[in-house]
DNA sequence: CGGTGATCATTC
DNA sequence: GAATGATCACCG
């Protein structure tokens, strides 16, 4: 599948999959049906012709838009937080302006997928093409720089900090570590982290955006 | 092998 | 139950 060539290409294709099983749209593309995680994400790139996933950019470079699936529940709530960015430890300048989470958060593509039932009847939901507000932006830069300002004094960051952005491991398991630079700029072990969105920011922009009856 | 796709398991 | 901290498979 070839990236969709403007926006409203990727909406129509969203449009398409709105309603479908995961089982079907995997056949359509020649996909086997396997528990594991991080399928359903790799399978709607796939479907929606984003590029690799393995790469440090959106889904869809030339249009800037990231693809995020949100697992939801049967009340169409979210059951897991969501992955933004990996932390750049080796990196002096992490200013908000030139951070990979507000990059790939400037415009998102939503999309629920329901997760509380098995595999092979989980379908996919609407989805919602998003940019935030200039609340929620600042919100989440303040939420960054917080956590950014508390790295550089070389405290220890966990997941309670932030709002709607947190810091929380990520890779291979707590052993594998990295080189990152410490608060005096020298080079020390890390394990690797990541910015992820709470549940509670992603239930609320679907609550906005798909009121319940 | 490292980053992205996430979900799993333990703790609170 | 919900959140934190840990882990797993896949891709290039």
């Amino acid at each position: 599948m070839e990236p969709p060539r403007d926006e409203a290409e990727l909406r129509t294709r969203l449009s398409a999959l709105a309603g479908q099983r995961l089982c079907d749209i995997a056949a359509e593309h020649a996909v086997a049906v396997v528990k594991s995680k991080g399928w359903v994400g790799t399978l709607l790139e796939k479907a929606l012709g984003a590029t690799g996933s393995s790469r440090a950019e959106p889904d869809f470079p030339q249009l800037g838009i990231e693809l995020k699936t949100i697992p939801i529940d049967e009340r169409g709530r979210p059951i897991e937080s969501c992955f933004v960015a990996s932390l750049e430890m080796a990196r002096f300048d992490l200013r908000w302006e030139t951070s990979a989470v507000r990059k790939k958060l400037e415009r998102v593509a939503w999309v629920p997928v329901q997760a509380s039932i098995p595999l092979e009847q989980r379908r996919c939901g609407a989805a919602l093409i998003w940019s935030p507000s200039d609340e929620e932006r600042s919100a989440l830069r303040g939420d960054y720089e917080d956590i950014v300002d508390l790295l550089g004094t070389g405290a220890r960051v966990t997941a309670r900090t932030g709002t709607w952005l947190q810091l929380r491991p990520k890779g291979r398991d707590a052993a594998h570590l990295r080189w990152a630079l410490d608060e005096e700029g020298g080079l020390a072990r890390t394990a690797p982290r990541a910015f992820y969105l709470r549940r509670t920011f992603t239930a609320a922009l679907l609550a906005r955006n798909f009121a319940a009856p």
